[in-house]
DNA sequence: AATGAATGAGTCTTCATTCAT
DNA sequence: AATGAATGAAGACTCATTCAT
C-alpha cells in the first residue's frame, strides 16, 4: 500500500464537504475516526520524542492516545506506517510555515529573499525541534520509512528553480552543485542552530544567527566583480 | 564517552597497568582479547551496515564475529556499549584522516588552507560512508549512545582555533558563531556528498564540489572592504 | 447439528413460523435476509478454499460478502457456527447428489446397485473437493463443530439397511461391521481420488477406478459358493 | 530451513557416538538439549491432544514443557516447524511398528500377508490415536506443514511394489491403481476403526474386523477364474 | 436491521542478557 | 576465559466479538 493510499485510508475521505452530509451517521463516526487519528499521531510524536524510535511500541502509542491497540491497527497497518504519518504531518507543518515566504521570495531580488528564506528555515525548525530531531536522526530508513526526506527534496527544487531565474543576479557555475550546496547547508544549519545550540535561541542571538547565514549565502552567490578589481589593483 | 573510556569499562579495570607482563601467557591471551574485540568490533559495523541498528541483535553479531555470545559479554557490557565501541572506532578513523591535513593547515593562509580543509572533509567521509550513515541517522542518541558526536565538537574546537590565529585575514564578528557555522555546513555537505549525491562522485565532479565549498568557505570569511564601499556609496 | 438446528440457532428461533407472512415487507426482507446469509456462507466458502480454515477471519469474510461484521453476527452467532453452516449446506450438496441414486439403487440388485453408488460416490466428491479438503482436513472438530461428519452417518444407515434387505444375495456375518467397512472405504476413496489423484480424474481413469472399486464392493460381498465347491475339488 | 536439517538441528549430531568424547561438557549440554527437546514434542503433542491445533499455543506449549518460550524457538523456529516435528516423531513410529511385519510379508504368500499387514495397520494406528486424528484431521496443510502425509506414500510404494513382486498369485490390471486403492481404503479403515469405533476396539471385535478387512484385500486381488466361468455359464 | 468503529485478550516471535558448566 | 543453553520481558500484530450510533 502506498503511503498515499494509507494516508487517505487514515484519514477518512477527503471529500467530505463536496458530497451532501445525507447521513449523519456516516459523518458522526467519521469524527470519531478523525479523532481517533489524531490523537495516535499526537501520542506517537510524545512518545517519539520522550523515548525514541526504538521505545516506543504500539502498545504504549495506543494506551497514551487512550485508545486500543485493535484501533490503532485499525489505523495503520503497522508501527512504520504510523511513524511515517508523523513523519508526513510534521513535514506538512514545516513545510506551510515556510511556504509563503518562499513564494513571495521568488519575486525578490536575492538581497532581499536570501533573509527571508534563512528567517523562514529557522522558523520552520523552531516547529516542534525535539520531534524534528527524532525522526532526522533515529527513524531507520527502510521500508515505509524510505521516502521520509521528501522536505530537502522538494527545497532543492524550489532552490534550483529560484537560482535558474534570478540567473542574471548572481555568479554561479553549476545551478545543481549550488542548489545542493544551499539547501544542504541552510537545513544543517537551521536544523543543528535549534537542536545543537540551544544557547544560541536568545532572540538577538537568533538575530545575529540569520545576519550570518545570510552573509554566508549572499557572498556565495554574489558576483565578484570588485574583488578582481581589488586584486588587479593588489597586483600592480 | 571515549574509546579509552570505553575499554576500560569494557575490561573491568583490569590488570594491564599494574603489573609489567611477565607472564608470556598473559600476552598471548592479550592478543587473543584483543583480536576478539576487533572481530566484535568488524562484524558489528559489518552488520549495522547491513541490517540497520534495530536488527542488529547481539547473538548476530556474536555468531558473525565467531565469538560466543558470553564473550561478547565479557568484553561490552551491554550492545549499546558495543555500539558506542564502534562509533568511537570510526571516529577515529576519521579524524586520523583529518588530522595531518588539519595540523598543517594551521599554518597556512586561509586561502590554501580552506581548500585542504574541504578536502580533508570529503576524504573523511569516505572512509566508510555506509556505517557514518547508519551511524548518525539510525543510532538512538540515549544512554551510552549519547555523546558520540564528538567529531563535530572536535572540529569546532579546532576551527575556532584556528579562526581565532588568523583574524587578521578574515572578517568574522563572533568566533563561535562563525566557526560553528562552518563546521556544520561542511560537515553537512560533505556528508550529504557522500551519502545523497553517489551521482557527484566522479573525480572531475568532486573536484567541482571542493572549489564550490572552498569557495563558499572563502568568501564566508572574506574581509568585504569593497562591499561596504559600495554600500556606504549607495547609502549617500 | 443439522442445517435446520443451525439456522434456527442463528436467527434465534424466529417467527418465521409462527405468524403467516400478512405482511409484503416482511417477505422482501426475509428475502433478503437470505441473501445476505447466502453471500457470507458463499463468502465463507471461498476464502476457507483460499485461505484455510485459520486465515479465515470473520472480518474477511463480511467483507468479501459485501456485508458488515456486525450484520455476519447477526445471522451467525460465532464462527464456528458460520464454518458449520458452510459444512451443512456442502453436506446437503453431497447428500442430494447421491440421493435419488441411493434412492433408486435400493430396489436393484446389488451388481447392479454396487457400480451406481460407486459413481454416485465419486460424482459427490467432485461437487466442490476444495472446499470438501478444507472441510475435511483443517477444521478443528471441537464445539459446534463437532458434529460435522454426518455424510458418514446418514450414509453407514443407508448403507446398513440397503445389505439388511438384501441379505440374500450376499455373504456378510455383521451387518454391522460390513457396512461400516464399505462406508469408510467408499468415503475414503472417492475423497482421495479427487483431492490426492488428480490424475486419475480423466474420463477413462475414472471409468476404470469405478470398474476397480465396483469390483472391490462386489466381490467383498458376494457369497462364495464356487470357491468353496473348488475348495472342495481341491480336497478330494 | 529444511526439515531435515530443522531436525538435525535440534536433535543435536546424530554422530555422537562416533566421535570420542572429548569434551565432557559439550555431551552434558547435547543431553540438556536433547532433553529440551524432547519435553517440548511431548508437550507439543500433548496439548495438541487436549486442545487441538488452534489452541495449542506455543507460550503454553513451553509452559507445559517447563521450557522458556525463548528455548522452544532455540529449537524449532516456529509453531509450525514444532508441530511438523511431532508429525515426523510420530510417523516414525507408526512406521516402525509396521515395518518389521511389513519387511518379512513381502516373502509371503499373499493370503498369509494381507492378515499381517491388515493387522499392522490396526496397531500401527493404535499407537497414539488421539494425536494421529489431530495431525490427520486439523493440520492446515501449508508451509513446513505441506509433507506431512508421508505414510502413505511410503506405504504406496511399498504396496505396489509388493504387488508388482506377486503378479502371478494375484489379478489385477493397473497396479497403479490397485496400489491406491488397497493403502486408501486400509489406511481409512484402520484409522477410523481405532477413531470412530471404539466399540468395535474389544480383542475379539478386533479380530473381527481383521478378518473382514483382510477378506476385503483378498477377495479384491484375487483372481477369479471361477466367477468368469460361471460367468460364462450364465451367458449361455 | 445495519453499520463499522472500537475492543483487548491473546498470538507468535525476538533478543538482550545471565549463568551453569 | 569461554561457551552456549536458557531465560523471559516485551514487542508487533490479529481477530472474534461487542455496541454505540
Amino acid at each position: 500500500m502506498s503511503y498515499r493510499s494509507q494516508l487517505i485510508l487514515a484519514f477518512g475521505q477527503t471529500n467530505m464537504a463536496r458530497r451532501p452530509q445525507k447521513n449523519p451517521r456516516k459523518i458522526a463516526s467519521q469524527k470519531r475516526s478523525r479523532a481517533t487519528v489524531d490523537a495516535l499521531l499526537e501520542a506517537t510524536a510524545r512518545i517519539l520524542i520522550k523515548d525514541g524510535y526504538d521505545r516506543a511500541s504500539t502498545n504504549k502509542i495506543a494506551a497514551v492516545a487512550g485508545v486500543s491497540i485493535g484501533s490503532l491497527y485499525q489505523y495503520f497497518p503497522s508501527k512504520e506506517a504510523l511513524v511515517a504519518a508523523v513523519a508526513e504531518r510534521h513535514t506538512q507543518e514545516l513545510l506551510q510555515v515556510g511556504r509563503d515566504t518562499l513564494l513571495e521570495a521568488a519575486a525578490k531580488p536575492i538581497a532581499v529573499a536570501a533573509r527571508e528564506i534563512v528567517r523562514a528555515g529557522v522558523d520552520a525548525h523552531r516547529v516542534d525541534p525535539r520531534l524534528h530531531r527524532v525522526l532526522a536522526e533515529e527513524i531507520p530508513h527502510t521500508g515505509h520509512l524510505a521516502g521520509i526526506n521528501s522536505v530537502e527534496r522538494h527545497s532543492f527544487e524550489h532552490f534550483r528553480a529560484y537560482l535558474g531565474a534570478h540567473r542574471d543576479e548572481i555568479d554561479v557555475g553549476d545551478l545543481d552543485l549550488a542548489a545542493f550546496i544551499l539547501v544542504t547547508a541552510l537545513e544543517a544549519l537551521t536544523h543543528s542552530l535549534v537542536l545543537r545550540r540551544p544557547d544560541f535561541l536568545t532572540d538577538d542571538k537568533v538575530e545575529a544567527f540569520i545576519d550570518e547565514v545570510t552573509r554566508l549565502v549572499l557572498r556565495y552567490l554574489a558576483p565578484a566583480p570588485r574583488r578582481r578589481a581589488s586584486q588587479r589593483r593588489a597586483k600592480r
